[in-house]
DNA sequence: TTAAAATGATAGTATTACTATCTCATTTAA
DNA sequence: TTAAATGAGATAGTAATACTATCATTTTAA
């Protein structure tokens, strides 16, 4: 059986949908490349353009700018996860085996899953975790999220809130926790390979043990709470 | 009685020390004020030296580039609030109400001391929670973490982390723990402020909020905890 | 007092971030 | 079948950004 995984993007994303042309789909194969490489800020559209075989110009069809590409990249990695996610918890009912599993995905290294030849999803994750709050942490993230360009974000972190609920009604901060899981999931990751006296990882290396921090930390939170009233 | 708070900074933050001289203040003082009013990514050294009635090669004189500044202003921060900490937990022995009062100083507004005339710390504290990753997340993190550039970050971890191992000298990660407090500390105000829908505190805007939740997450963890082995 | 060092202003350059316009191919509609 | 409309990508710009080099003046230090 041979899947192609279609993920259906906001409009105001983009310029042009990248998918649907050859242009398009190099744009973001190289750029997840590219910034994964060098890193967002030293990042050109005029780069990307000699590394496709194309122009500066062509680039600007597709994308207003290098920031929108970036969101644009967010929001894709946020829809496959939560595809992911969805998929993985399918038939499960237990809430205690959901948000193990979560985790485990929101922090263990990905594999590139070839769902997309041209979306190299291990190269993207590794983008997300340096580089994705850039996305929101602009003085224009207001309107940005008028344009609805953080949904796919907004949508994965009620889904973790439901879960949350689902294991204890009870308590009050789902959606900051829920918040607080995918963003410790990938800072705690980047500190381990980059400021390891940031965690209690040294330099092991070993996403497996941001999972067990990440786990401790969400049940003793929810299994032992209640209403302060 | 009248103090002046004088905070000692690595040299390798700076080309020349701007605590020393007129301009290099109000370098710090309108560098502050312009980026807390539009933000990182639109501040440049020209608008900079336009404000302060200098030059673009004035500044550079003080300052490498603006990031070397962003560098700079975060390790200010830093340091300025391991002071605070460490004074306001003076003669201070039950560390469950030194860990209240240190999210209280981490999360809550900060209103300017007086402490330094050129720095207004309740912008300052603005600008580390919408800017104050993108000091780190960068490609050459690794460089200047050799060169020393975030050790006040890492001193006021270590710190929390101490308070955290006396309250339960079981808890195995006092320093992810310390980062995620701090992280989270500004995370969740900007994410109230800007993505309300990623909290749980609404459109309330109410800081108090985002102090209960941090304490609820942080004693959970550690008064419930137990070596997993 | 005089040489060195620092201070700041002037005038550049290379790169970045775009925009406007052009050509050429393909689709579509009469 | 052919002209109009559409869309693809290339070319050639401009304004702003991120610096650098040089010079002229003031401060400091021996």
């Amino acid at each position: 059986m041979e899947l192609q995984l279609q993920i259906k993007m906001n409009e105001k994303l983009f310029v042009r949908n990248p998918e649907q042309t050859e242009l398009g789909r190099k744009i973001i194969q190289f750029s997840i490349q590219l910034i994964q490489e060098n890193g967002f800020e030293s990042f050109t559209f005029k780069k990307l353009a000699e590394e496709i075989g194309s122009t500066e110009a062509g680039i600007y069809r597709y994308f207003e700018n290098k920031h929108r590409l970036l969101i644009y990249l967010t929001a894709w990695y946020w829809s496959w996860l939560e595809f992911r996610v969805t998929f993985h918890l399918n038939n499960i009912s237990d809430p205690t085996i959901k948000l193990k599993k979560l985790i485990q995905l929101l922090a263990a290294n990905v594999v590139d899953d070839d769902s997309t030849m041209y979306v190299n999803e291990s190269l993207l994750h590794q983008i997300i975790i340096a580089e994705g709050s850039k996305a929101y942490l602009t003085k224009h993230v207001s309107e940005d999220n008028k344009d609805r360009l953080f949904k796919p974000y907004k949508d994965l972190c009620s889904l973790i809130a439901g879960i949350i609920l689902e294991y204890n009604s009870d308590y009050t901060h789902p959606r900051s926790l829920a918040s607080t899981i995918i963003e410790m999931a990938h800072l705690q990751v980047f500190f381990m390979h980059n400021l390891p006296s940031l965690t209690d990882f040294g330099e092991s290396k070993n996403e497996q043990l941001v999972v067990e921090y990440i786990e401790d930390l969400v049940f003793s939170s929810i299994r032992h709470h209640r209403r302060t009233d």
